[in-house]
DNA sequence: AGAAAAAGTGATAATTATTACTCTTTTTCT
DNA sequence: AGAAAAAGAGTAATAATTATCACTTTTTCT
């Protein structure tokens, strides 16, 4: 894999951000930066950057994709109403990922995704106004 | 919900599978029964099953979504090589069921779902021949 | 450093899973 | 049975992602 300029950039971008964007998210992000970029070189290299380890893809209740750059062991969260997604923080869970691995790889698995469902805080006080 | 001779063909093609097919998938099996239906009546059959909770839609590390007539607790493993989904029998993971729930729930969440990922027997050995 | 090879880019076309729409048929309910 | 509601068939539209290709940038190698 070469070094590109683009490449970099999106690492970085995607690095800088805890909101698991999608390609697109990031197109927007670096255009004020680059404004000749174009949307596929954004899927090319994080699909490039995936396939080599470097960041994660997430393929979760969604029909988008989206990037994590954070590849420490952590699980999601996904908001059923607005669809954002959060790190669930590692800290007390650390006895589940053992365990996970260990179930996974009974079953002849080596990785494993979990991801938590439920309504985020903010979309609960927004369907709250709206009851009013 | 009314009921209709296409929606009771789907629903009971998915109960008879352990494969969490996709909609596609289904779309093939129903035609040489009927050979009249149209795709767009098993995306909207099996939508409206899911929101009812009679199956459940998956959405996993996949372009394409797979439906699951179980409803049982379970966890699925998908293979990285061919994408085939199977369940991972429940046997000795009950405990990691209810931690998974509870860790949820810590975190403002409802639901979870699990995904092992690996490379199954079928692959492998198709992968061992093509070295050969 | 400079030439040749490899990899990457931007722009756009193509693909494909899913949804929307219109009109007809089936189901439900009295 | 007959009106109202729900569902189906067929097809068009949408939208995320991938492929293509001519050109540019980066790397490699002497």
């Amino acid at each position: 894999m070469n070094r590109s300029v683009q490449r970099e950039a999106i690492l970085s971008e995607l690095r800088s951000l805890k909101t698991h964007p999608t390609a697109e998210d990031l197109y927007k992000r670096l255009r004020p930066r680059m404004p000749k970029i174009s949307i596929g070189t954004v899927y090319r290299n994080l699909e490039q950057l995936s396939v080599a380890g470097i960041i994660r893809k997430l393929e979760l209740s969604d029909r988008l994709r989206r990037f994590d750059g954070d590849l420490s062991p952590h699980f999601h969260r996904r908001c059923c109403s607005c669809g954002a997604v959060s790190d669930v923080p590692a800290e007390r869970l650390d006895a589940l990922f053992g365990e996970l691995a260990a179930a996974a790889a009974k079953h002849g698995c080596s990785g494993y995704h979990v991801e938590f469902t439920g309504v985020c805080g903010e979309c609960r006080s927004n369907l709250k106004k709206e009851e009013n």
